[in-house]
DNA sequence: TAGACGTGGCA
DNA sequence: TTGCCAAGTCT
């Protein structure tokens, strides 16, 4: 058994000289750390950096963005995925500006009422921007700690994770928010899922794993969801001033963003019910792609409406809308919808 | 509880 | 090309 003194002591030493910069490891806003870490749920720490930036620039307040619409929150989230994050953060701060005086609460409990913040969040929060004792438990601690004490329950367990909050607990009695950040820079840079860099790992010796050789077999996760695929019809309908047709989706997936009608290749006939009308639909699609989701496939054929009649002057259902093909800014757009915009553009 | 929920990087 | 992984949460 190792002293957990000189374990934190020596994690936190190679945290401070080797801790990658961060926009949001500059501040100490709540708010801008509450965003950053929303932000980096499921989603890499590159990835984030422009999306953060741009945020708060636009959002630099609470109160900004509380009175903002969540087209546009939508946005500024668009491409980065997992939207109902943006929805609910965006609901979580409205909360705050109304019910907290616009101030992230310091008290655990009541911040994780909020929507959309989880343990992860709940921890990650009010440890960095409150120095508040609690552990953070993701992906890279699970994997840093599993290995430390070469365990191989299953961390996808609710149990798993709960067991871990408590056992990391003694080392967050204080810098909880360093050593919460100093573990999952450690299973960033140096224990990472493949090829961990043992040799270069500041608290190696401590490392059951290491020692019994069983690093790459940790840590142990159960579920593995396969996919399902679904085969879509896409349709690009212009009408007679170069405008091409969009719909809203009212869906769980992707909700409220906006894509060329779609249906399920085997309801297909939906577009032209939905407009009333009968549009020459080509025969053979004009563009295929797959796209990939976590948990599906979307197999995509395109198809293009010529057609003469003028649509413009045809009564359109809710959530359509003519778009001018300058005007793509206007909306949000998953990234499936924007490979097919970019192939149809060459074409206007 | 297990599956839904996006996207991009990487071997 | 395919599957896994990346600072998870909701239902």
């Amino acid at each position: 058994m190792y002293s957990e003194a000189n374990f934190k002591s020596k994690l936190i030493h190679w945290f401070d000289e080797n801790q990658r910069q961060m926009p949001w490891r500059e501040t100490t806003n709540p708010y801008y750390i509450w965003l950053s870490e929303v932000m980096l749920q499921q989603t890499q720490v590159n990835t984030v950096r422009e999306y953060y930036l741009k945020f708060i620039n636009r959002f630099p307040t609470i109160s900004d963005l509380s009175k903002a619409e969540e087209d546009e929150v939508l946005k500024y989230w668009e491409g980065l995925g997992y939207y109902s994050r943006a929805r609910n953060f965006h609901t979580a701060v409205k909360d705050v500006d109304e019910n907290h005086a616009a101030t992230v609460p310091r008290d655990p409990e009541i911040f994780k009422k909020l929507k959309g913040v989880g343990p992860y969040t709940q921890a990650a929060v009010m440890s960095i921007a409150f120095d508040q004792p609690l552990a953070t438990v993701d992906g890279n601690v699970f994997r840093v700690w599993s290995r430390l004490n070469n365990d191989n329950r299953d961390t996808k367990l609710q149990s798993t994770r709960k067991a871990y909050e408590i056992e990391l607990s003694p080392y967050v009695q204080s810098q909880s928010g360093t050593f919460n950040q100093a573990m999952m820079e450690l299973g960033a840079l140096v224990c990472t899922p493949k090829n961990p860099l043992c040799l270069f790992c500041p608290v190696q010796q401590h490392c059951e794993a290491f020692e019994q050789g069983t690093v790459s077999e940790l840590p142990v996760k159960s579920k593995k969801i396969k996919k399902k695929n679904v085969k879509q019809h896409v349709y690009i309908i212009k009408n007679l001033n170069d405008e091409v047709l969009i719909e809203k989706r009212k869906a769980k997936l992707l909700n409220n963003m906006w894509e060329f009608p779609m249906y399920e290749a085997t309801a297909s006939e939906g577009i032209n019910q939905a407009l009333n009308i009968d549009i020459p639909i080509s025969t053979t699609p004009i563009k295929h792609l797959k796209h990939q989701f976590t948990h599906l496939t979307w197999d995509i054929d395109v198809f293009e409406a010529k057609t003469a009649v003028d649509h413009t002057k045809t009564e359109l259902p809710e959530e359509m809308t003519w778009m001018k093909m300058t005007d793509k800014e206007m909306y949000n757009f998953p990234v499936s919808m924007t490979k097919i915009y970019e192939f149809i553009k060459k074409q206007f």
